[in-house]
DNA sequence: TTGAAAGCGCTAACAG
DNA sequence: CTGTTAGCGCTTTCAA
């Protein structure tokens, strides 16, 4: 806190510390990071010392001298979608006790964008890599591939990773939700789902629910989609466009559980038998969810979870030695709510 | 991408680069970083011969000899309240064409949490620190006052930054909101909120709504708490609770737009006039209220727009001159919606 | 248990 | 326009 002999603007450095307390840098060193034996009374003089000068490790020059680096980082597409703030809180959370930091980078769905963070991260020689999706440039998993630091991929098993995976496969979940449709009987079935053709779990779920759907003999009656904007109103607007346009539609499934929150207000505003003449369904589980008049069907996307045991596999990994991928595929439940008529 | 001489695991270095196009380590660098004068041949020979080996610099050492770190650390309580994801993105938006990249931690609204964060933060020397909230312990204020970065503190401007200040008046607000509840008639009045007693914002606009009441001869009817859970049927629970233990309630002031959400769609349900009867509000102005059956009343907290001016300042001081703090204070608007009676 | 020397991989500063 | 020389502030390694 208090500077000591002069208060010059230049940091405080480990020189500093030893200097103050008359003990070798080297010692200082080891106190500061609790490594080795240093007797009780050189601790305490340096801990004293460090404390008064307000002293703090420089890190950069630890992580050049040690080749260590306690930061990980986590590239995901978006900040304003909920899913992902809630990936990265579970992150956060397990790497907690561990001494390692998240660094964010946000693509905006945008590959070039994606290589852009990814260079940027590598360039600190991080503890490790979490990044959203199995799909990347050549040149993305190139740099993944050679840059020796173990990465794992979040959010989707469909396909193949570069080191680790840990996600759901959408298309199961797809292909899941649509037998539960079918199986309760409805049949005149529509899609409402964004419009961003880069959000490749998006659309394997709507691929693995065509597959589904297809099984059964059936395939889409209508489909409806979005970008942009509150996607609770955008859920009603497009419900509405939707059933105007094709009105024996039994059943609507969402891509995700807002637009499908929005779609449920709507129709039960506008008189719809909900589960009855109109099924509905989203997808990722939010606990908003659970405030609505009705509770939406849904399948709970793992997210926390997800974040939580990508950190457990960087956390693990001190050394990285080349171990080679984990593949952790998690499986979500169907939460059938009271959207979906009982059979 | 491809491995040159041999493939060993050893990271490529500047030197790798200088040998393979036979230009000296100096000026690879100058390339690499588009510095100085290169001419257009050797510029050619040095990124054709990086990007043959896949090189990625080490910005470590990079950051150790230049003494300039590009990470912007962003200090903020908690993910999974949207508010702070959006803040979030406001300071990743802006930062995006600066070279600087934003490095987080949270704190659970712990100061000790918060110390940790920030000592870890600041060992990594970054280009500037954009911390949440004004309330920190001394250790915390020293560390950021002796720490030679510019510092940002966001969202809230009612009372002394270290440095620079970028936020709302939460107290004002509360105070602004109570007056246009009393101008629209209403006097028997609640409170309902987290019971989060480190939440300084929240309870600055509660003062402040006290205050605002208190001008007025009035003082608050009832209050009602809640911890945890889904904040949309916390508000369901809390307003049931609260209309049943004070039946004459005429005005409803949440604390947050979620349980305000949540509050709107149990009176709907349950025959009240809204805003007739029962006035309700809350406070964020989340674009989840665009969905709902009737709007609610509340106030915009500006977090983009806080999060992309606290990056501003700290991209536009190169060199930490300790030019010292700029405060600017953003002025949110009422949005009164549709559950506030109009005069 | 402590200290001295030698870098980590890069860039500032200067010289050509 | 290009190259050389010193470090940046730590930690590793080895010696005392």
């Amino acid at each position: 806190m208090a500077r000591s002999p002069v208060d010059s603007r230049r940091p405080l450095t480990l020189r500093d510390v030893s200097e103050a307390s008359g003990v070798s840098e080297m010692t200082v060193s080891r106190v500061l990071r609790n490594r080795g034996d240093v007797s009780d009374s050189t601790r305490e003089k340096v801990l004293e010392a460090a404390r008064m000068l307000g002293y703090v490790p420089n890190k950069i020059a630890g992580a050049l001298a040690s080749q260590r680096v306690n930061l990980v980082g986590v590239v995901i597409p978006s900040l304003s979608n909920l899913v992902f703030p809630e990936v990265l809180g579970g992150i956060s959370a397990e790497l907690d006790d561990t001494g390692l930091q998240p660094v964010v980078g946000v693509t905006a769905y945008l590959p070039e964008k994606e290589e852009t963070v990814l260079y940027e991260m590598l360039s600190w020689r991080p503890s490790g890599m979490i990044v959203a999706g199995l799909e990347h440039s050549e040149t993305a998993r190139a740099m993944l591939r050679n840059s020796g630091v173990p990465v794992v991929e979040i959010m989707d098993t469909d396909g193949e990773g570069v080191d680790s995976v840990v996600g759901i496969s959408h298309r199961r979940a797809g292909r899941q939700m649509a037998a539960a449709i079918v199986a309760a009987g409805y049949r005149r079935i529509g899609f409402l789902g964004t419009k961003m053709p880069l959000d490749h779990r998006a659309r394997k779920r709507l691929e693995g629910f065509q597959e589904g759907l297809a099984e059964a003999g059936l395939q889409l009656a209508d489909t409806e989609f979005y970008s942009g904007g509150s996607a609770l109103k955008k859920g009603r607007e497009m419900t509405q466009a939707i059933l105007t346009r094709t009105p024996d539609l039994d059943f609507l499934y969402y891509s995700n559980d807002m637009i499908g929150a929005g779609g449920l207000l709507w129709c039960l505003e506008n008189g719809y038998d909900v589960p009855g003449q109109l099924g509905l369904a989203g997808f990722n589980g939010v606990d908003l969810l659970e405030g609505l008049p009705r509770r939406l069907a849904t399948m709970d996307s793992c997210r926390r979870e997800i974040g939580a045991k990508a950190a457990q596999i960087i956390a693990g990994r001190p050394h990285s030695g080349v171990i080679g991928g984990e593949v952790i595929e998690l499986t979500p439940v169907i939460q059938p709510g009271d959207t979906i008529r009982r059979v």
